[in-house]
DNA sequence: CTCTATAACTTGCAAATTAAAAGTAATTCA
DNA sequence: TGAATTACTTTTAATTTGCAAGTTATAGAG
């Protein structure tokens, strides 16, 4: 539990998380370009720190030589049912959340299968191995 | 989402829900006297602020009147499982967290069933309405 | 091959936040 | 009445953050 705080026990390490799961972001333009406003230096900060700790990786893209690539790993896609379990609160609890009813039932009453979608999807859209 | 971290996204928050769930923590003492060392300005802080958001509530002790005492409300009860979410991921990922084996056969196989455990065994012990 | 643009950082500094220590207020118990 | 306990608040120093301005490496255009 400790070690979790460790790891996401930062606003800004969170939405990285985040944005990468669901907007499927993977480069650091993306990251500065997202709506929340990280700082340059913050921003190396946690991508270093979180692949420190192996829940990213960061490669060079193949096809563009001064870009990096950053992927989750098992360890970070793990996170997965964590981060929904948060989004599902909000839903509850926080009038500006708001989520499709569909979305809600899932959460709801089909958590185990909102946890694949997510995660399947984000291995499509990323297409790592 | 963005509530979430207004709310959670910061270590000591979050060690004070997690030592009320589970310590069954409901004094200020209780909290500074934790193993984690906060600050006696920053508890004050985050019990105002959880508060605020109407996660905890705070009430004069009526056996003792310079007491106050700390409850979670529905809406903090309703972050169990997050905080079991979070819990299951470092039982898998971090060396440091070790569970028992039917502990992490709850959470891995029969998480609704281990939300329920938590939540009704805080109430009991707690006691309040 | 040079020149400009882009991506991913790093550095420096002011401003905000946190931690540690000491002080205060209300209540209880001897 | 006076010491102890609980729950804070205040002060100050240290740490962290946010912003702006560099720096380095690569790409592509001419």
């Amino acid at each position: 539990m400790t070690y979790v705080l460790e790891v996401l026990g930062d606003k800004w390490t969170f939405l990285i998380i985040r944005d990468m799961i669901f907007k499927g972001c993977c480069q650091y333009k993306q990251f500065i370009d997202s709506d929340e406003g990280v700082a340059t230096n913050i921003l190396a900060d946690r991508l270093k720190k979180l692949a420190k700790h192996e829940i990213i990786t960061q490669c060079k893209d193949p096809q563009n030589g001064r870009q990096k690539l950053y992927h989750l790993t098992e360890k970070g896609l793990d996170l997965i049912p964590s981060i929904l379990q948060l989004i599902k609160w909000s839903g509850h609890h926080d009038v500006n959340t708001v989520l499709s009813d569909q979305i809600m039932h899932y959460l709801d009453h089909r958590f185990e299968e909102a946890v694949e979608i997510v995660r399947s999807e984000y291995l499509t859209n990323c297409h790592v191995g």
